[in-house]
DNA sequence: GCCAACGTTGGC
DNA sequence: GCCAACGTTGGC
């Protein structure tokens, strides 16, 4: 089992749209080092959604559903993309501030590369993160 | 709206 | 293969 975490832009497709949806394709990641935290990813992994720009916090937790494929909305063939599903929404979100200030979180490849979509989290860092998140 | 971080592009 | 220029991401 690994741990994973992964961005959108709330107002682009937030926790709720995946739960309305009920599984959804993570498409459009174009970033080489993105791209190979989701080749490494197996079915039954979970990963924290992350809401960038607007909130800026960790709103619950989703499970990948499908390892990775040719990403749908790439016509050049050379991305791709996995498929995840809703597996619990956070009864208080984390914030950036509060992940940021908490030693335990201090190596978390989220906090020390800002800029990637999709980081791999350890075990330790997922829980404690969701033990933030029912404080 | 600004700016830092950082990935990509293109000239040499 | 280096590096400057440029574009994008994302926090503030």
């Amino acid at each position: 089992m690994n741990y994973w975490l992964m961005k959108s832009e709330p107002d682009v497709f937030s926790y709720d749209d995946l739960v309305e949806k009920g599984k959804a394709e993570w498409d459009g990641v174009r970033n080489h080092a993105a791209q190979n935290n989701m080749k490494a990813m197996k079915k039954g992994d979970l990963s924290i959604f992350y809401h960038s720009n607007i909130g800026v916090e960790a709103v619950g937790i989703m499970q990948i559903v499908e390892e990775a494929a040719p990403d749908s909305t790439d016509e050049t063939g050379k991305w791709i993309a996995v498929h995840v599903g809703p597996k619990e929404k956070f009864e208080k979100p984390v914030t950036l501030k509060t992940m940021k200030a908490d030693p335990a979180l201090a190596e978390m490849v989220m906090i020390r590369q800002s800029r990637l979509s999709v980081s791999p989290l350890t075990e330790a860092e997922f829980k404690h993160i969701i033990s933030l998140s029912k404080a």
